[in-house]
DNA sequence: ACCTATAGTAGGTGCACACCCACTATTGGA
DNA sequence: TCCAATAGTGGGTGTGCACCTACTATAGGT
């Protein structure tokens, strides 16, 4: 009797508990899609980056992305078997590699997005346009302090 | 000349992107201060079980916090094994562990939760007190729909 | 008494992620 | 011309998580 499924209330209670489950849900969500195409998140946000930055050297898409060079050099790999991206030596430096997006990663990444939305529209479902927005706002503000802590500590 | 560490606004824009990152924050904020003790996630949710609920068998920690049997097992002897919570046989059903709080996994979960809290402090430094309320409750909300989805697929 | 289902457990798998080191090719300055 | 620094790469490590498969012990119905 009771509910005996029912979490832990003093976990709910913490938003960073509830932050940190969603957020696996909002990853493995979006994961999931990518996976159907045999890839992973960091092929998305490569992708990302190149459609809105247009083409990086490599160590440009690690410092932007936060993520180490030797994984870049694998994903972009990856991508470029893939056709999704070009790579092609940098004549001036031979040293480095520009990345640039084909047609075919930018078709990829719309319909990655497209998913994506779709996937946040069934994920948000119990929230209003008005709610989602401000979620959004406010999930922003929260990525930014993470990326650019402001007070090290109080 | 220009930010060339700035993330892409495609991905920005996507909720489902920053949901998954700050929630990676704030479970990693969280696995570092378990870590420090030795323990992971699991083992805070399951002494949270316990407090909130009172004693358990395994099998009821499982389904309460949807995770595998066996690996409830481990956790559960991990903590056992550092005294925080005790098992005893079913003396009327002997396959059956009930598995209880000790005074000192009561006293860990608090700090535990003590230490979250100050975590969640930094994290949510952005936001207004106003605003990490109603983050709180549409968090809720999402995690709620989570476990119960109402629209299969519309 | 027997047979099936159940609770707990041991052990192992695969994946994604975050690192790290060593090595090559190439550059640019001393 | 030589040396130190840099870009890219290949290979490997460790961790956490989710999941799965036996296997043992026990219970409970028939």
């Amino acid at each position: 009797m009771g509910t005996p499924d029912a979490a832990p209330p003093s976990l709910i209670a913490l938003s960073t508990y509830l932050l940190s489950r969603t957020g696996k849900a909002a990853r493995g969500g979006l994961a999931e899609r990518l996976a159907a195409r045999g890839l992973r998140l960091w092929h998305m946000a490569v992708l990302a980056a190149l459609a809105d930055f247009g083409p990086h050297v490599q160590r440009e898409l690690a410092g932007r992305l936060s993520m180490d060079p030797s994984d870049v050099a694998k994903v972009v790999d990856e991508l470029a078997v893939a056709g999704q991206v070009d790579r092609a030596r940098d004549a001036a430096d031979r040293r480095r590699v520009a990345v640039s997006l084909t047609p075919a990663g930018r078709a990829v990444l719309a319909e990655l997005e497209e998913e994506a939305r779709k996937f946040q529209d069934e994920l948000f479902a119990p929230l209003s346009q008005d709610e989602r927005a401000r979620l959004h706002e406010m999930l922003h503000k929260v990525y930014t302090h993470l990326l650019h802590p402001t007070h090290p500590s109080p």
